[in-house]
DNA sequence: TGGCGAACTTAGCATCTCATGG
DNA sequence: CCATGAGATGCTAAGTTCGCCA
């Protein structure tokens, strides 16, 4: 390769459209250098560039090196015919270019891009998502951002000098660096072995004695031996824990097996020396509708063949389901209807007397009866007593119970999905082509079965038998069968309690702090490519940058033929960032899940410069920003600095260590001495720059922006309240006028007099419907204990009290007074009650604070995947704050290993 | 060296459940 | 004390990574 000639032809990475010039010439990189070092915003041109630029699009030189950069112009295909799949050609792997168009207006129907969400009309008004994080976020956090990486690589200096000392020292180190090479070591090994080590069944033997076993106290011995474990040197010391480690008192009746005490195995590839198990869960079979429920066609009822029946109540299903957006979208129709057909065709429908009919058009196909019929045995459910209810459960428990959990060498471990997807419609994300198929059911025969060789294979369903059974120690799953829609492989793995997963969790994060003591060197190494003459390298240098500050993800190639169109790092296109000069980006792409990543930053000179060399003429939409680079080539760069570094590690690590840096700095704020709550609220404020930093993002639910406004409303309605009582103090005392000062007494602005009239004639109408309900209730229970029932005139009487209200209120504006009420009003009494208000008003307006920060980030995923566990163990103990408050239940099954781990190394760090 | 199969993690939405406050 | 709604859990889609193969 190395000619620049090449290039066109040798499509690197992906060739989507036009090509970059494999290298960058001098002359061409001192152009752009001139071009941008005039800060001078937007006369930026460059002599030679021509005044282009409009700020927000690139401003690309076309000219200086002419090096010969053919550019393979107008590759948009516009080939693909239709299907070709099998690309045949090496070329490109499918491209959207069709597409290309349309996605980048990317506002189609359709798409729910976060924030965008469904109806196309509300998603352009909407969004003042966009608007709000505009250049704040990131240009905000940026500081904050470049302060903790900057404390990323001292620490890693630090590390790595702290670490040589201990080398020399190895005592108990507990667990700090000493246990975190080693399960480096382990990874290493899997590299090393890899491939080679493809024996299955291979019996690991514990080498050197595996007399250090010394682990789990009174771990079952055996068990814990054929584990096989082989410790390095470094037995360590936690033998003293386990010493002083007060009985599990869990509600395990057994005993607990505590891993991550235990020594690291060396070969960690084979996963399970026994594995017994009762495989899966069917979904249960199709039970018909009553024959007077029907689809209704054209008006007329119609009888659908049991198969085609179910598929229509996938649908109607859905119809009553809370948001129905799936059913508005046009491709989810599209697709459903297709299917539906097809089920017809092949299953038969008939009208009334019989008769074969067709159906045609899925407009005229109404589902209402059979929704209704759907809803109805939900309320029915609903209105089970409890002792209907406490049966179905337990009838349901029975029926779980086999599979809930499994044997793995020789521990009885959770399972996770033990339950077989039932039938139903495909709900892909975003702009998937294929949502709305019909899911089909899976069958035993499409199941493959993975177990210990000496277990009982368990039964396949009477008449019916499994697609294979094998015996893979490698593997962690139970069973496994393909989809039908993608293909898609669907795997029933332990739960995320069970010792494999905690163990692998362990590792992610064992990796991530390993990166801490490379991230210096990494990032003087792409710095210094940033300006590779080497484009490959450049981008790549540029890419890592990108993944290192912003957290984006790798970006793999994808299908977009058979996927929603969404990008990461590597595939990021043309269209998806524009620059402002001097120095800050845009980025408006859908990620994972199509979730829109919208945020402005503020990036390194030579990082700007790149990424308008990166979107030089001729490329233009839809075509890659990184034309030489992918996740591949990208990844096993990262290994070279360190084994098992990989593009998602930085996500983890740059979550982590963000997080880690921000619970200290909380030690300095006087509210993390405060309550309880304060504490919490602090940690989930850390906890929520995290999962910004991640995108990590939710939809606002329809109903959000109504709740928010109703808050709003109360708040709003506790300051008038506030304002009426004051006033009653002066109706009281008209002296207090002087001595609170005439301001006091005003009327926030914001109530004038239109909401005032709104917001009475809502009291009036509360306290009327709290009236009518009282009455009726006292009725009700005088009629249930056959009592005679109070007469309307009774009611009547009672909502005097309205009619008393509304006449004050119209009293009160006329006058502008108002009258003092309740006995033995008094000033101070008065005070004190605005006092309430006042403190009422501060924790609902912290809570609508919290509520509208929370409305679109979600704080979960980050918690559960990226923030390592151990922080927060530490900072529950170190604050006092019960674990409880940040994991729940099941969290905290899953990340026992951390609590249990640190739970007395308080000064554990990431 | 790229494409693909496979395996496992990450992700948001749907649904359930249980605490809370009207 | 029951109805709500927030938070917990369940579900499964959508990513990343790795190894193998041609």
């Amino acid at each position: 390769m190395a000619s620049d000639s090449s290039d066109d032809d040798m499509p690197i990475a992906r060739a989507n459209g036009r090509l970059s010039s494999s290298k960058i010439s001098r002359t061409e990189d001192i152009a752009l250098d001139k071009s941008m070092s005039k800060p001078s915003g937007m006369a930026g041109l460059s002599i030679r560039n021509g005044p282009i630029e409009n700020g927000e699009m690139d401003l690309d030189s076309p000219s200086t090196n002419g090096s010969k950069r053919k550019s393979r112009e107008s590759i948009i295909k516009v080939d693909y015919k239709d299907e070709s799949e099998s690309d045949g050609e090496p070329l490109a792997k499918r491209q959207r270019s069709k597409k290309v168009q349309e996605s980048d207006s990317d506002d189609e129907p359709m798409v729910k891009a976060r924030g965008k969400k469904l109806p196309p009309s509300y998603k352009e008004t909407a969004l003042p998502q966009s608007s709000s994080d505009e250049q704040p976020l990131g240009v905000k956090l940026a500081k904050k951002k470049a302060d903790i990486e900057r404390k990323g690589e001292l620490e890693a200096k630090a590390i790595r000098a702290k670490e040589a000392k201990a080398k020399a020292t190895p005592k108990k180190a507990i667990k700090n660096e000493s246990d975190d090479d080693l399960p480096l070591a382990s990874s290493h090994k899997r590299q090393a072995n890899g491939s080679t080590a493809k024996r299955k069944s291979t019996v690991v033997k514990k080498d050197e004695s595996d007399s250090d076993a010394p682990i789990s106290k009174k771990s079952k011995a055996a068990s814990a031996s054929a584990k096989g474990k082989r410790v390095s040197s470094a037995k360590d010391t936690k033998d003293t824990k386990k010493g002083k480690s007060k009985e599990p008192s869990d509600e395990d009746e057994e005993e607990e097996f505590e891993w991550w005490n235990a020594p690291k195995r060396e070969d960690d590839s084979i996963k399970w020396n026994t594995l017994e198990h009762n495989g899966v869960l069917f979904a249960p079979e199709y039970q018909p509708l009553p024959k007077n429920v029907k689809m209704y066609y054209d008006g007329k009822p119609v009888t659908l063949s049991p198969e085609a029946e179910e598929v229509a109540t996938f649908w109607a299903s859905m119809m009553t389901a809370a948001s129905t957006h799936h059913l508005d979208n046009p491709i989810f129709r599209k697709n459903f209807f297709a299917d539906f057909s097809d089920f017809i065709k092949k299953y038969g429908a008939k009208d009334a007397s019989g008769n074969k009919i067709d159906i045609k058009s899925f407009d005229l196909c109404d589902f209402s009866k059979i929704a209704e019929y759907w809803a109805a045995k939900n309320e029915a459910k609903k209105a089970m007593t409890k002792e209907e209810k406490a049966a179905a459960k337990a009838e349901k428990d029975a029926l779980e119970a086999p599979y809930l959990h499994c044997t793995w060498d020789g521990r009885k471990q959770k399972v996770g999905n033990f339950r077989v997807e039932p039938p139903s419609l495909f709900r892909g994300r975003g702009e998937h082509p294929k949502t709305g198929k019909v899911k089909t059911r899976v069958l035993p025969e499409q199941i493959t079965i993975n177990i210990g060789k000496g277990a009982k294979i368990p039964t396949p369903p009477a008449g019916h038998k499994w697609k294979a059974v094998q015996h893979d120690q490698k593997a962690t799953w139970l069973a496994m069968w393909q989809e039908n829609i993608n293909g898609a492989y669907k795997y029933v793995m332990l739960g995320a309690a069970s010792d494999v997963k905690g163990q692998s969790d362990y590792k992610k994060f064992e990796k991530a702090r390993e990166l801490k003591k490379h991230i210096d060197k990494i990032r003087r190494d792409y710095t210094k490519d940033l300006k590779s003459e080497v484009m490959a390298d450049r981008q790549r240098a540029t890419a890592m940058y990108l993944i290192d500050k912003l957290a984006l993800r790798a970006g793999n190639e994808k299908d977009t033929e058979n996927e929603a169109d969404t990008v990461g790092c590597c595939s990021l296109k043309y269209e998806h960032i524009s620059l402002q000069p001097p120095d800050q980006v845009t980025f408006d792409f859908l990620g994972k899940d199509s979730i829109r990543y919208n945020e402005t930053a503020r990036v390194d000179p030579q990082v700007f410069k790149n990424l308008k060399l990166f979107k030089k003429a001729p490329k233009t939409d839809g075509d890659d920003l990184f034309d030489r680079l992918n996740t591949s080539q990208l990844n096993k760069h990262l290994n070279s600095y360190m084994p098992g570094l990989t593009a998602k590690v930085f996500r983890t690590y740059n979550a982590s260590h963000t997080m880690s840096e921000l619970l200290k700095e909380l030690g300095k704020d006087p509210r993390s001495r405060g309550t309880i709550a304060e504490k919490v609220k602090l940690y989930n404020d850390c906890n929520r720059k995290v999962a910004i930093l991640c995108n990590h993002k939710r939809t606002v639910g329809a109903g959000h922006e109504q709740q928010m406004q109703k808050l709003g409303d109360r708040i709003k309605g506790l300051r008038y309240q506030k304002w009426r009582t004051k006033k009653m103090i002066l109706d009281l005392d008209a002296t207090q006028k002087k001595k609170k000062g005439a301001a006091y007494f005003v009327r926030d602005e914001d109530l004038d007099d239109e909401w005032v009239k709104e917001h009475q004639a809502f009291l009036v109408d509360e306290l009327r419907t709290k009236i009518q309900k009282k009455f009726e209730k006292d009725n009700e229970k005088l009629k249930a204990n056959k009592e005679r029932v109070m007469p309307e005139k009774e009611l009547k009487e009672r909502l005097h009290a309205v009619k008393d209200l509304e006449a004050r209120f119209k009293k009160e504006n006329k006058t502008g007074k108002v009258e003092a009420e309740g006995r033995g009003a008094s000033v101070e009494k008065f005070l004190s009650s605005i006092d309430k208000i006042d403190e009422r008003i501060r924790v609902l307006e912290t809570q609508a604070e919290d509520r509208d920060g929370n409305k679109e980030v979600a704080l979960s995923t980050s918690k559960i995947n990226y923030i390592d566990p151990r922080l927060t163990v530490v900072f529950s103990k170190k604050f006092d704050v019960p674990i409880e408050k940040f994991f729940s239940k099941t969290l905290r099954d899953k990340f026992r290993w951390a609590i249990k781990s640190v739970e007395d190394a308080e000064d554990w760090e990431f």
